[in-house]
RNA sequence: UCCUCGGUAGCUCAAUUGGCAGAGCGAUCGGCUGUUAACCGAUUGGUUCCAGGUUCAAGUCCUGGCCGGGGAGCCA
């Protein structure tokens, strides 16, 4: 016989149901001829009320019973008679599965803080707020695909193992099967040649360059998987390892790409909303009080669009003091972008048409031959969650970019060769799925919303 | 990596000018006829992050290190 889960139980059986559950103990009270207990499964936030009195009280051992066993409930839904809660179980039979010894278990009918719980990561989903960010990563991976396969783009795997080195901005974690106790030499240096991939091998950065080879065969793609980062950042927006979601579009400009990603937010947004309703209710309650209002608001309105010399005109004009200078051909710091998204907007805000210098190569080059195609959309509190552009689709300028950058062409004979071969014009971005989750919940911190968070002196788990 | 704040009981924190290391929660035991982080009573609790130093005396001051929070840079 199969358990039933909880969320299912609550939601749809009825008084007189005789049902099989099992769980995990969050507390225990007992009040003379009767003992309470809350049993959680993960299937949803709520716990459900076990009532044992008669004959099953009497076959269990109460002080084996606390907090954090697994237990099996055999029993009946019946209306509550206490406050709280519509139904609970009359459990006919309670049997612990797996103790749980309460002088060593270090997670307590008490809150704890976000910090002590790290440290606990393997227990940690059994809390309130980790099943629920759980519950809430799931429902947002799944809109993710779900908004994707709808409208035709295919989900590509692409390699988390690349050979060039120079993707973009950002450290790399290197691949090797050489002993680093011995590593054979040649001329001074590793000998290379003697490595898996007989060359330099890392963690990838980014899918993106992949991702633009299907997209000129296939059209409209994207890939959803673990990226990586080897930078020495340490703050609450950065993670060593994350997952990143990157569509890629074929015959698409920066203003279509906009579009996409704005009504791919506002979709995500909502069908998180539309799943986990109390998931998301007890983040706002507990975590941030805006958090409701704010994804409603982005929901109902339109983003912002402003170019990036538009965004340096109101810097300057806005009377603020910041920290860092504001002058056209300088990045935006982040003081300048919360400012735009949060005081000034108010809003998401799209940034596009970067000055060439501060972006990546790939990046198409407009017309005014200063600026690029480019664009990140800022929100409020995280600052960029997105980043894209429409990419560089004609030959020349594009080796013309690489050279300017002191890149070595033949690395990229074949994305290269996609401009010499049926070249179109395609654009796209990548979302960082843990601020997209940080953003929703009003987790102040990254590592509070991935299961287990690799950052510099961190991979335990 | 830089700036800044912190590390005291299982957890969350207090400890005045350098002068006996404490509370709440938890846990344990007992009480309580339906409880909601149950309640009431008692009991239990310490390498004050580590290594040096100053001092009659260091949780407190000094030096070095380790770990964590917040901010910055890098970026998603």
């Amino acid at each position: 016989m199969k358990g039933a889960k909880i969320s299912d139980l609550l939601a749809s059986a009825g008084a007189g149901a005789e049902v099989l559950v099992f769980g995990w103990v969050r507390t225990v009270r007992n009040s003379g001829s009767v003992s309470f207990l809350q049993v959680n499964d993960g299937s949803c936030l709520a716990d459900i009320q076990i009532v044992v009195e008669g004959d099953a009280l009497s076959l269990l051992d109460t002080t084996e019973l606390s907090t954090g066993c697994s237990v099996r409930i055999d029993g009946t839904v019946v209306d509550s008679l206490g406050k709280g809660q519509k139904y609970e179980i009359q459990a006919s039979s309670v049997q612990i599965i797996g103790h749980a010894d309460p002088n060593d278990y270090p997670l307590q009918k008490k809150r704890h803080t976000l910090e002590f719980l790290r440290d606990i990561a393997h227990l940690r989903p059994r809390t309130n707020t980790f099943g629920a960010m759980s519950r809430v990563r799931n429902a947002a991976a799944f809109a993710i695909h779900t908004y994707f396969q709808e409208r035709g783009f295919q989900y590509i795997q692409t390699p988390m193992i690349t050979a060039s080195d120079a993707e973009g901005a950002g450290s790399m974690f290197r691949v090797t099967t050489l002993d680093l106790g011995n590593v054979p030499m040649k001329s001074g240096v590793p000998d290379l040649t003697e490595d898996f991939f007989g060359k330099s091998a890392y963690l990838t950065v980014s899918g993106q360059l992949e991702a633009e080879i299907f997209a000129q065969a296939v059209s409209d793609v994207y890939t959803f998987g673990p990226t990586f980062r080897a930078e020495n950042s340490n703050t609450s927006r950065h993670l060593a390892e994350f997952w990143m979601v990157e569509p890629e579009v074929a015959f698409c400009d920066l203003s279509g790409l906009a579009d996409l990603a704005e009504d791919f937010l506002k979709n995500v947004f909502g069908k998180v909303l539309d799943r986990c309703p109390d998931d998301m209710a007890f983040f706002n309650q507990w975590y941030d009080k805006t958090a409701l209002t704010t994804l409603e608001n982005i929901i109902n309105s339109d983003f912002e669009r402003i170019t990036y010399t538009d965004a340096i005109d109101m810097l300057q004009k806005s009377g603020e003091t910041f920290e860092y200078p504001v002058n056209w051909g300088l990045d935006l710091q982040s003081e300048h972008e919360r400012y735009l998204t949060e005081t000034k907007i108010g809003r998401p805000v799209v940034v596009t048409d970067y000055p060439k210098e501060i972006k990546a190569f790939y990046m198409r080059l407009n017309d005014d031959d200063k600026t690029v195609a480019a664009m990140d959309v800022l929100v409020p509190r995280i600052g960029e969650i997105i980043g894209g552009s429409q990419r560089e689709e004609r030959y020349d300028v594009l080796t013309d970019r690489m050279r300017d950058a002191g890149m070595e062409e033949a690395e990229y004979w074949w994305y290269l060769d996609l401009r010499k071969y049926g070249s179109v014009e395609h654009a796209g971005f990548g979302l960082g799925f843990e601020r997209t989750v940080q953003f929703m919940t009003g987790m102040q911190n990254i590592r509070d919303v991935i299961p287990f968070p690799r950052t510099p002196n961190n991979a335990e788990f």
